[in-house]
DNA sequence: CTGGTTTCTATGCAAGTGCATATAAATTGA
DNA sequence: TCAATTTATATGCACTTGCATAGAAACCAG
């Protein structure tokens, strides 16, 4: 086996640590708000910027890195809460698009005041420009996709 | 709202992809080789590390950022298997020391081989020596302790 | 066309997680 | 010393996730 070096395990580390640790603190800020999980926030986020505010499940599969299962059942509830709807998708009746409601797009809204407010406060004050620029920028090279 | 700046909101999102992309892929692999998750590897890791292999739920919890009520059963499931035994503390009856096995040392040996080059792959070899240290020092201030 | 394959979404069941709370022991403070 | 509080771990119950697979429509090869 090739054993990583002790830098890269390092740096594997803190990526686990810290992103449970950021994440940790801006979920619990959402749910002390009275808000749903940053889940529901990606996939109402995602469908306002889709056109007309519709994408399909895949689409958001995509975008947020979701099993199929999950999103579905992420999408059932959502639909209860009158956060999304479910439509057709024209010449393909395997597909559907989920549109956000006006309901929808006025928690994204409300969230966002929270969520914002707390990426700042838990990311953004720790880092600066900069320095957020570096991370971006080294992240990127792990989202790579594989190339064996 | 203080909104996050782009460069920040940016840094924020791929952390959370880079995360969840790599964390994904190293599961894979894991479980392809008929290997339990990476919760397991971290309990027995921290454990093998601890005094003659023993350290209190508690400690381990910090150490893995993992809730409380999730670790003990956690534990049960991997005291099934043989992979770790509670003992009690001396002096405190309410606190327990949870020891590696012989089998528990052996499962951590045998999943940092696939482990180790997983990380190889989908994080060593895209960064480098130098971004590695890099990418530590940053996601170092972002687990700072909160000091509002 | 048509039978086999692929794509898209949903779902039964098992396993894992979160929340609230229980249980028990230690510590604190009057 | 002993009642109240705090600390450490476990657990009932609901909710969420993972796994396997179903069901249905579209696509593809001959």
């Amino acid at each position: 086996m090739q054993e990583p070096s002790a830098a890269v395990i390092k740096a594997w580390g803190r990526l686990i640590r810290a992103e449970r640790t950021v994440v940790g603190r801006i979920e619990a800020e959402l749910k002390g708000a009275g808000f749903p999980s940053l889940h529901w926030y990606d996939v109402l986020l995602e469908l306002k910027r889709g056109p007309n505010g519709r994408l399909t499940p895949r689409q958001i599969e995509e975008a947020v890195l979701f099993e199929q299962y999950n999103l579905s059942r992420l999408l059932d509830r959502m639909e209860v809460e009158g956060l999304v709807r479910r439509i057709p998708f024209p010449g393909d009746k395997r597909r559907q698009l989920v549109e956000i409601t006006g309901a929808g797009r006025a928690l994204q809204e409300r969230m966002w005041t929270v969520y914002g407010a707390a990426i700042n406060r838990f990311f953004g004050e720790r880092l600066g420009e900069k320095e957020a620029g570096q991370l971006s920028a080294l992240l990127l090279k792990l989202l790579q996709s594989e190339n064996t």
